[in-house]
Order: C-alpha cells, then sequence, then structure tokens
DNA sequence: AATGAATGAGCGTTCATTCAT
DNA sequence: GATGAATGAACGCTCATTCAT
C-alpha cells in the first residue's frame, strides 16, 4: 500500500513546501502574520494553487498544528522504550517532552491561535481529531509509565490521585517553564540562565516529593541523561 | 492632591469603561478582535475620544496588561502578609497565585499578545515598564519568602539553587497547568475535573520533594486554606 | 516579442484610464485631491484593482509625471531635428518648450508634489529614474544645440558660461512665466494678454543678448515659427 | 495713532508666533503638514486660541502670504531708492529680487497654495487683497524704474512692449530659476553650483539684449552689487 | 488542474472644527 | 476670552477568497 504515483508524491511534496513556508510567518507574527498572497509568492505558486491545498487560512494552521503533534508522539514513543526502572523511563520521556518543547517552540502558539473560535470554526474535523488522538496517546504513553511504576510498587499515589493528573503536573511544569522562558526578558536578571536544567531539577524534586524509587541523585540523573540521549533521542 | 475634577473623574471613568469593553473582545478573540469601531460603538463615544484616551490599539490591550499585573501585585502583598511559618506563608502565596490565574485568566492571553515585536514596538515604554515593575515585584515578594524559609533552617535549597529558581518552577506550573486547562478539552476525558486541586497537590509534593518544613499533610491543608482564604484574600 | 495577450492589454488600458481619471484630480486639488475611492469610483473597478495597478496613491503621482517626462522628452527630440542655423534650431527647441508648457501644464504639479519627502520616499526608484534620465535627456538635447552653435561660432560664450547654464536660464524662464501666468490673476491688468508671446520676445533678447548669431529679426522669427510647427511639431 | 494697549500688543504677539510655528509647517509638508494641534502644542496656546486668531487653517496660510509679500514690497521700495542711472536701478532691484527669493523661498509655495480652489475659498477677502495690492506695488515699482530709463533715453522698448512685460520676464526668470534650484537635484550634476549667480548673468544679457544702456560689464556689475547691497540693502 | 486579476468589506488612524465649561 | 475634550467623516491600505480563463 501506499505507493504514491508521481503526481500524488508532488502534491505532498508542494503541501510541506507550503507549509515549512508558513510556520515560521505564524511563529513570529501570530495568526495575523499569516498571509496568503506572502506564501504564494514564497512557494512560487499561484494562489488558486494554495487553495486546492488548504481550503482556507486557518487550515494552515491547524495542518502545522498536525505536523507537531505527530512529532510529539512519535518522540514520546521512542522514550517510552527506553530500557529501565520506572523513574528512569519517566526521566527518558521528561528529556523527550524537553526536547519537544526546545524544538517546536510553536507548538503553543498553534494550540492558542486554534483556542480562538473564530479560527477553529473553520476548520476541518478530519485534523480536529487528528490532533485530539496525538494528544490521548501521549497521555496514555506517559500514563502507562506511572501505572507500570504504581504496579511495580516504585510509587504510591495519594489516594483519589491518578497517574493522569500526574502527568497533568509533569507537562503544565515544562509547558509553563517554556512559555515563561519564550515571554520573560526577565529570567536572566534573576539568574536562570538554563531554564530547562531548572526545570529538570524540578521534575526530580517533584517525583522526589511523591517519593517515586529510586529518589534523585544528581550523579546517577547526568549519566541517565547521557544514556537516554544515546539510545532513544540521539537523532533528533 | 489627588482632587479631581469632574472633568477628570469623568474622564477616568471612561478610560476604565474603554477598558471592560475592550477586555472580553481580546480574551475572545486575540489581538484580531480588538476593533476600534467596535469599543466606540459599545462605550457610546466617538472613535476619536477613545484615541483621546488611547494612542492605538496596542496602548488598549498592554493598558490591561497593566490592570491585571497591578492586580497580581496586589494579591501577592496581601499574601505574603499572612503570619505563619514559611512554608504556609508559601501556601498562601500559591493561593494567591491560583486566585489571580483563576479570575484574570487572560492575562497570559495580553503577555503572550504583547511578546509579538510588531505589537509590543506599538507600545508606550512608560506601561512597559509598570508591566515590568510589576513582575519584578511579585518575584521578589515570593523570593522573600523563600529566603525566610532558608534563614529559618525550614528548607535547605540545593547547591546552585536559588530562590529565585523556586520561585520560576512554582509560576511555570501554575501558569502551565491554567494554560493546559483553558485549552484542552481533553482535561475532563482523562478525569481531572479540578485542575487547580490538582496543582495544589503538586505544589505541596513539589515542596516535600524540596523538603521544605513541615512536610505537607492533607488535614492541615484544607483549615490552612480556609484561614489563608479568611484572613488574607476573603475579600476577592 | 510585445505581442500582447488581450489580458495584458486589457491591463495597459486600464492603468492608463486610472491616470487620465487620476490626472485632474491632482491638477485641480494638489496631493490632497487625489482619493483613491473617487478614482476607484470613477474607473467603476475596485480600489484593490487599483492597488494591483500602482501599490500607494504616490505611485499614481509619479505615473503622472512620467508620463509627462516621456511626452517632454518626445517635443523636445522633435524639435532638435529641425534642420536649420543653431539660433533657428534654438528657437526650434523654445517652441517645443512652450508648446510643453501649454499642452502639460501639470508637469510642475506633479515635480512639486514629489520633491515632498513624505511623497517621494514612497515612490518607487524605478519611476524615480526615468524622470531623472528624461530631464537628464531634454537637457543634452538642448546643451547639444548650444555647443554646436559654439563650434560653429554663432556664438561664443562668456568665460565660466556653460551650455548647461544657458539651457537653465531658457527653462527657468519658460517655466518661471508659466507659473506665474498660471498662479496670477494680476497679468490681464497689466496689460499681458499673451504670456507665452511675451515669453518668446525675451527668449529673443536674451539671445541676443548672448550675441547668438542671426541678431532677431521680427519678420524671419514669425516665419521661423510657422515653419517650425510645420515641420517638427504639426501633430501636436 | 496705533497706540495698542498691552491686551493688543499680546494679541499681535501671538498672532506673530503662531505664524511663526506654522511657517516651517507649510514649508516642508504642504498644505498638509500644517496641522493644528502641532501649532496649538508648539505655541502653547489650546486650539480654541488659535482659532480665535484665525478662523480657519487657511486663514494662517494666507496670513503667511501676507507676511511675505509685505517684505518684497518693502525690498523693493528700498532697492528703488538706489541712486544711480536706470539700469543700475534696475539691478538694485534685480539683487532685492534675488535676496527675496534666497530668504523667503517659501513664496512660491504658499502662492501655489492659495491658488487651490478648495483653498481659496475659505480665505477672507481682505487678506486676499493686501496680497493683490502688495503685487501691484511691487509690479509698479519696477515698471517705474523702466519707464524711467525709456523717458532718460537708456532704453528703447520693442513696439508693442510694455514696461510691464518686461518686469514679467525678469519675474519669471528669476522666480523659475529659483523653482528649478529647489526642486532637482539635477543642477548640480550639470555643473551649476550657484544658480544665482547664473541668473544675474542671464539679467544682464537680457538688458543687454534690449540694448538697455549702459551694456553690462562684469568689472563694474561687481562693484555696482557691492554698492547696492551697502547702501539700500544691507540691514538684510 | 493552475493561474492571478478582481473584489470589497473592513481596519486603524487622522484632524479640522465645535462648544460646554 | 481661554480651554481642550469630543466629534465623525474621511482616508489609505489590506487581504482572504472567488472565478473566468
Amino acid at each position: 500500500m501506499a505507493t504514491l504515483t508521481p503526481k500524488q508524491r508532488e502534491i505532498l511534496e508542494r503541501e510541506a513546501k507550503i507549509l515549512d513556508v508558513a510556520r515560521p510567518m505564524v511563529v513570529r507574527e501570530g495568526y495575523h502574520g499569516l498571509n496568503m498572497d506572502k506564501i504564494a509568492e514564497k512557494v512560487s505558486y499561484s494562489k488558486g494553487t494554495i487553495y486546492n491545498h488548504f481550503s482556507c487560512k486557518e487550515e494552515i494552521i491547524i495542518a502545522l498544528a498536525v505536523q507537531n503533534s505527530a512529532k510529539r508522539v512519535q518522540l514520546f514513543q521512542k522514550a517510552a522504550q527506553f530500557k529501565g526502572c520506572s523513574r528512569h523511563r519517566m526521566i527518558a520521556i521528561s528529556a523527550a517532552a524537553e526536547l519537544f518543547v526546545r524544538n517546536y517552540p510553536d507548538f503553543f502558539q498553534f494550540e492558542r491561535i486554534l483556542q480562538l473560535d473564530s479560527v477553529r470554526e473553520k476548520t476541518s474535523e478530519k485534523r480536529q481529531s487528528i490532533i485530539h488522538n496525538c494528544e490521548m496517546q501521549c497521555m496514555s504513553i506517559v500514563a502507562g509509565v506511572v501505572r507500570d511504576a504504581v504496579a511495580s510498587e516504585d510509587l504510591e499515589l495519594p489516594k483519589q490521585f491518578t497517574p493522569e493528573k500526574l502527568v497533568f503536573g509533569l507537562w503544565s511544569l515544562t509547558s509553563g517553564a517554556y512559555s515563561i522562558a519564550a515571554a520573560s526578558d526577565a529570567l536572566q536578571q534573576m539568574g536562570i540562565d538554563d531554564p530547562f536544567e531548572t526545570v529538570r531539577d524540578h521534575i526530580a524534586a517533584l517525583l522526589d516529593g511523591f517519593n517515586w524509587q529510586p529518589i534523585s541523585d544528581q550523579y546517577d540523573i547526568d549519566k541517565l541523561l547521557k544514556r537516554i540521549q544515546k539510545e532513544v533521542l540521539n537523532d533528533e
């Protein structure tokens, strides 16, 4: 299956090209900055052709979000394959999350734009559900690791505290930190030169706070991150 | 001083009115959704009058951000007055942060819009610096509590880990959680009905992870929050 | 080459139409009087279409100036082809200048508008250089005749007095007279019914003053002008 | 008579102040560039006060023109007092014209703006007639010198050629040269560094062409100009 | 399928003038 | 007389979308 005719291949390539051109426009200047005329000019196709690929401006934005979401799933899947104890697998996933947030910093941008009713309404359900599915997959990958930790008695969650809640906290921390880092000039003034390192420390403290075994040890963590990098995330 | 003529009072009131009308427009539909004609129509003054108050559209947006920032400082100042041990004071501040994020959820919205170069450039330095100052004040209030904790030996931070870094982590968690909660329909599907409660649990775990004394105890916390609510945040 | 598709032809025609409509607006009411809405209305195309032809209001003004400049070169080239002695060729050129100033009285208007920095800045370099080139061409055509006169010993210029200076004087006289004639109601009160005839007399006196041979003779001049009119400028 | 109350004096002073501020605005950016708000700001009076002095924007422009016209008359009157033969008195007047054109280069600017129907219509008849009268006075001063020249047989005008026509030519030359000099970057490229010197040469040639005695002689002219400068125009 | 000219509602902003205080 | 807030018509320009070729 999936053997593409030359024609189909060309179409896919053009689609990718359009998105490549569109991405930095949105990232730099937001919804406003995406301009169909400029896209047409930069990809050297006519506006009509752009509209053959994407029925409206909003579809381009959601297509960019789909690209990101797919990438996130990919990274999380890889990270979950890391061999080790539950906590170390969780750290692998955190590393994947950090990698994703570093490399696809526009993810949040697109998400936010898509939250505007006026934008989302013009968007195809198909792409909406792709994004939703990706989110669910990521969540369940991470929650799966938490469940494994509980099952193997590395971790005992408080009553009423589900694995999903833990995932939610970790993701909040990671994405919140990114947003602040991206937004604020103030970080450096506060002596925080490497916000991602700080986030790693917080994640360690958080997992320690939940008493997830083995409790963090700086020496181990450095070696561990190198292994994770090498074994599952090295080609990114 | 500060005795206003009726005229001046009227002007100030109108300024507030304009912002009141503008706020939901930006919140719901972003930068795009703020429309000078619609504002004029809704406040029943001419467009020219709007421009007598705010020299451009962007100034309205930053004025909204200023309102929020001022409120944040206020809340944090109040919370810092809570009488108790360092950890409890920190919890008071967390409660203030939660309150702020709940009641002024558009704060992040404005901040993000203001990060666009094209927007910030048109914005007065005066208002820019007000916002910056508020940010710095909040930061130093919270960092002050952390320093008190260290001084009173309730808390021993890891080497190289400054109070500011701890503040950064807490704020990341709080604001990140808000963003996700606001953005995602998925949260409910994951069984997270009250994201703020979950955040409180994470903050507790995080502070526990840093071994900030006294270690959390669910029973105490509920009572504590009620006291905080009553003693310093009750009128919000 | 130069075979235009019907579409292209239509576009060129519309461009001309836009300029035709714009010209009297500028002439009568200046920069202010040129109004994109009114143009659109008068040519019965949408505003967007106007902007497809001219990227801004100022481009329309400079396009009008380009039309004029091109015409001026054309007239001067024709006049320079007049067969006769150097002084008579110079008179042919003066006649061309008069013809131009009479038929394209808006020339100075456009030039003046284009001198405003605020206007010129928005103007394409391409059109700017066209105008500049036309000016240079005209100048060199006339200066060429003066040089021929010097070479053939019909004229001996004072020391330090270049042909370009003579051209400058002639053009100052012609254009200054036009400006005054256009501006002032006073001329008639002073008994000057035909300012152009008066200018012709002044040019004659001026050339006499430089002792350019053959010295003017009213009888000859009338016949000469008729010949010039007939031989090189008759179809204007 | 004309002893002003302090109040009246203050009013006149304010009027002058307004015009001082308005002048460069019009000169640099034309009709468009004159902005009532900016005037009010610069003179530190309210807009209402400006309107007490000048009933509309156009009245300010014509008031500026009146200032210039008055100055022109003054200069011409002074120059006409020069003691000497008719041709030398004419040269004195030319020097006055040059001085005026150099020092009040905005004169033409205002005149042109006032030719726009839309502007003139809003202008008071009183000021219109002041300008007209000044023009007439200047004209008759110069024409008077020409008439003296004819009477004293220094000059014999061609048949049908009135003194007014000669004045018209001289003024055309002077003002046309100024316009070109102001407008064109091309002048320097043509090797004309001092257009006013060139104009003096042309005037000399023109008067020679009319055989106005005594025929020009470079040596004399330099001395003559110095005398004129010293005796009648020195305090400008 | 590809093109790109045409559309036109919509937007942010300006500014001469008025007039209540 | 002085003030300056209020007005609102007007303007230049943009850009997503359509559709005839």
